[in-house]
DNA sequence: TTATAAGTGATAATCATTCTCGTTTATGAT
DNA sequence: ATCATAAACGAGAATGATTATCACTTATAA
């Protein structure tokens, strides 16, 4: 992979912008950097970039993929209510982390290698959750 | 809801072919029973019957939604080496169930309520990895 | 039987993403 | 340094899954 300005621009605003933004979305952040990029780029980028292991892709959502220039493997929450997308907080991380480590060792040989944090965990956050059953 | 042959066809199909078709797949498969049927017939009822929960969408796998009729709580697993979707086992089945109810006892209040079982697992399937490292 | 609201089908529209292709640019070798 | 070349770029067209529109049909309850 030869350096570029473009792919790098597009790395640093991935580096700098927790949010888990959408192509559309880096590609206008682009543009007020480097007026003249084109969409195509952004996205031959973004695919690059997953391919080349520096970002994440988050599919699965709404038919628009996220990405996430967060190098450490950490785990993804979606609400069902809110539609909110956010990374689970530390303490979650690690209690994830910890059962991930168990279902290594005691999964059926059917599918090895299950790796649960390019899953996308659905369920009911803390805020919309108040006062519902479980 | 009301009765509609076009709805209960689409049902029957995806009851009958346990495959996890696309669309497209069963927009052709019903019309050899109907063949007047339009496309847009077959993507509102397969709406309308993931709201009612009569049947289970399953995205996230490469932009094109899949649809399952079977009723009953599964997991699904995708081989990211060979692309291939399906059901697990049941012995798999039921190690994920057990560990699911771990998860829920054990998850921190943050994020209420997870549902693995409307989560896509992705790993490695037993034929792809064969002498491969984990 | 009839009113009416839900469902249908054809087709146009949408919208994210990819493709094409002529031009530009990074980079390794001379 | 400069050159050759393959990689990357930008504009705009193309793709392809899904949804919207709207006039027409049909299930259902009074």
């Amino acid at each position: 992979m030869r350096y570029s300005k473009q792919r790098n621009l597009i790395l640093n605003i991935l580096r700098e912008n927790p949010v888990h933004p959408t192509a559309e979305w880096i590609f206008e952040k682009a543009r007020e950097e480097m007026p003249g990029i084109g969409v195509a780029t952004v996205y031959r980028n973004l695919n690059a970039l997953v391919e080349a292991g520096e970002i994440e892709r988050i599919s699965g959502l709404d038919g628009v993929d996220r990405f996430d220039g967060n190098h450490m493997p950490h785990y993804h929450m979606k609400c069902n209510t809110c539609g909110r997308l956010y990374d689970l907080e530390p303490e979650s991380q690690e209690s994830l982390a910890r059962m991930e480590e168990v279902i290594r060792e005691t999964f059926p040989t059917e599918a090895v290698g299950i790796k649960l944090n390019t899953m996308l965990l659905k369920g009911t956050c803390k805020q919309c959750s108040c006062g519902e059953p479980m």
